[in-house]
DNA sequence: AATAGTTATTGTATATTTGACACAAACATG
DNA sequence: CATGTTTGTGTCAAATATACAATAACTATT
């Protein structure tokens, strides 16, 4: 892989990741030193991104930017769109911290957005060089650049893409029980849901099998644990998803 | 607008036209002569498209595609995302063509897709200096760069989000009936629907007014024209949205 | 002027899906 | 063993989806 940036073609991802309470971001934390005095001249944050390298293709630029941050390889991703302002790069604080890189600041550059999902409990080492950080979805300020609208982007394909069921599964963990699911669906669609109704349909779902295990360690009832069957995904497509949840 | 011409990023359009009968695409040839014979080297077809001016928008840079084809300024258009793949451009024919045009055909180029929706009646004007023709969706063949995945990404995109109703008012004239919007629901969406049933659920959009006017020079009894009020739709949003046809 | 050809318009009965709702069973804890 | 907490399950009424056919309104032809 030829290693040389390009320097007008970036991706942005909005990781999201789920802790069975509530939706998270990763955010970079982005903070600008004064050279001789060493005080913050400014300090926020922005999404996981970089220039992409002459030769890498879009998709493989976002999988190496997750893997650096994340140390998992095969993060579900689902591209977003471009977004090509050519403002997009022109806040006071933008132009200072590209300069600060030592990149041109005037120079175009487009970015490609994309969105991962995975389960909080999937990423351990968080650290490295820069400080990356979950935040809960509704806690989220302003960000740098153009990354307010790239989130809210990534959050309405999100909140489209997840009824058709097998998105929902890369927010929780291998196993997992219906109610876990259940909470995952109102958390993402932002409503209530009956459990009973709820359940009725998802039990149609031929890609959703239960197991001969149950819950451990729990101070109530333990439900059963189901899984994701990519096999039996693939075998029904289409009949298996769209609206099965609403 | 800065005119200079950005290398690495363009714009390609998938320009859908209805015309009662099916769906069609313009598509505009690509013939290159052998300088010193004048022979044909090849002759191929590829989407609207061509590179973003350095400081241009890339929906702006679309409708500037759009606009110098079909002489229309506010058609429907909708992003599909990025296509970054580094060997889209290395076919044989896309390298001597590339080279051709004096671009340097190693360098890297991303591009972002659209889609426009227009119908075919209202565009008249189609020539310039190169053959721009409309080809039935259903026969078209192989297409230059990877201009087929583009073309498959629009269509799969246009089916889902046909179901939204707005869209289809874009393929169709100002006042149109009934049956002419089956008619397309049907040729998108590739299947037959019940007369009876499509019209029912037609009716209960606010945003599909009924007008005081009848079809005319019909060799049969005359429907009432329909139009679609973006008043009402703007009113009522998203309850007039989603899956009212099916 | 009558007829043939074509498409527009409309309603009902049946099957299917959705939505609201409550209680006993299973585990951990103290 | 009592308490607290979550699981797992069924029914009925309402809304929605589907299948289906006969008459009306126009043009073209004779």
């Amino acid at each position: 892989m030829e290693q040389a940036i390009h320097p007008n073609i970036s991706v942005d991802c909005v990781i999201f990741g789920y802790d069975f309470e509530k939706l998270n971001v990763l955010l970079v934390e982005r903070t600008l030193l004064d050279e001789s005095s060493g005080k913050v001249v400014f300090s926020d944050l922005t999404l996981a991104g970089n220039h992409v390298f002459v030769n890498e293709d879009l998709k493989d630029a976002a999988h190496r930017i997750l893997f650096d941050l994340t140390g998992i390889k095969d993060l579900y991703l689902e591209q977003l769109g471009a977004f090509g302002d050519p403002e997009r790069l022109s806040g006071h604080n933008d132009q200072l911290w590209l300069n600060y890189l030592g990149y041109k600041p005037e120079d175009r550059v487009i970015t490609v957005g994309f969105y991962a999902l995975l389960n909080c409990e999937q990423v351990k080492i968080v650290l490295k060089d820069r400080t990356v950080k979950w935040y809960p979805l509704t806690e989220i300020g302003q960000l740098a650049y153009d990354h307010n609208r790239i989130l809210e982007a990534a959050l309405h394909d999100l909140r489209i893409k997840i009824r058709t069921a097998h998105l929902a599964f890369e927010l929780l963990p291998e196993k997992f029980t219906l109610s876990q699911l259940q909470k995952l669906m109102e958390v993402v669609l932002g409503k209530t849901l009956d459990k009973r109704n709820f359940r009725k349909r998802l039990l149609k779902l031929k890609s959703l099998v239960q197991l001969d295990e149950k819950q451990k360690g729990v101070a109530h009832k333990p439900g059963y644990l189901y899984a994701f069957s990519k096999e039996k995904y693939d075998l029904y497509d289409d009949q298996d998803t769209f609206s099965v949840i609403m």
